[in-house]
DNA sequence: AATTATAATAAGCTATCCTTACATTCAAGC
DNA sequence: GCTTGAATGTAAGGATAGCTTATTATAATT
């Protein structure tokens, strides 16, 4: 350890830019690192608790229990895949007795999801590993800082999600 | 379209719970699509801008740049992944011709990880497209918010990398 | 010399996405 | 009625990015 300099640099020795800063490590690999090492923290959380998730799964559950009675496009577009992403999470958790895709009376095509009752202890052990992973991943925050980090992450998911949902409107 | 309340909230019309509130999209929720949404637009940048480069081949390269010299080992540690896993990116990096493996004269059984020039374009491909990736995600943030997100983000990822280590030290 | 530890790697697995193509069903025009 | 076109979910298949386990070559230790 100490062997990273506390000024970080990207490109040492040569052109620093004008401008506002180019950001140093760029923005996107601390984010892409953070999720990372923070998906790992929850899939082990996950299998030390036993529930048979995985990360996917149970945001799929979590979506889920949070919008009840969408139909899978509509939820997947929610959950910002693609639907046919979303098919393999609900066909493990439909064969795991967690949740059921009913017909939409109103248009046979359709389906709708809902939870069922088997699925409360599963909810409760997924937020609560949430809750473990994320006290672990914001040590030695604020409130304030937890709270405004979880505001910039969803500004910057929306500017990113509105862009990726214009792009295949074509 | 226009489905999307703009003020965002899990579980809409019931408890708010009085504490210090729960975090109501679990934040490593919002973490991971963020994320994953990030990844997916620097991956089209990529690809748009033919560089011939994967998101995380990008990132190794980018590494490698910011830290010459190093050892696979310690090249993998600071990008926080497996050795094995950065051998397959290293794989790739040579085979196009960015980078060499020579072997550590102090020690032959290890490697030292240098840029060749043919990386030079690529570098600057890759930090040209990771800004506009991240000129589209921060769309609406002030310097001083994009400065605090890599901020925050930093000090996620240094709490779970922490925590990862300690974990396979046994 | 023998043992143990370490650096890189081979092999093979899993999760999470994607794209493309297709069956069903609905909705609208004729 | 029928036909056409769009939309819903899905099957099939592929790619990336990780991981774990085991192997080989070299170093370090005893």
């Amino acid at each position: 350890m100490s062997d990273v300099p506390p000024k970080t640099a990207f490109s040492p020795p040569d052109d620093s830019p004008p401008g506002p800063a180019p950001s140093e490590p760029p923005l996107g690999f601390v984010l892409v690192d953070a999720a990372r090492l923070y998906r790992a923290r929850i899939d082990r959380a996950f299998e030390g608790a036993g529930l048979g998730l995985t990360a996917g799964e149970a945001r799929t559950l979590a979506y889920v229990d949070y919008h009840p009675g969408l139909r899978q496009t509509a939820l997947a577009e929610k959950m910002n895949v693609e639907p046919m992403t979303l098919v393999g999470f609900l066909d493990r958790l439909e064969a795991a007795g967690l949740l059921v895709r009913e017909t939409d009376p109103r248009d046979r095509r359709a389906k709708i999801v809902k939870l069922t009752p088997e699925a409360t202890p599963s909810i409760a052990g997924v937020l609560a590993a949430a809750a473990a992973a994320r006290r672990e991943a914001t040590c030695g925050f604020s409130e304030t800082e937890q709270a405004l980090l979880r505001d910039l992450l969803l500004r910057l998911r929306d500017n990113l999600a509105r862009e990726h949902r214009s792009r295949d409107e074509k």
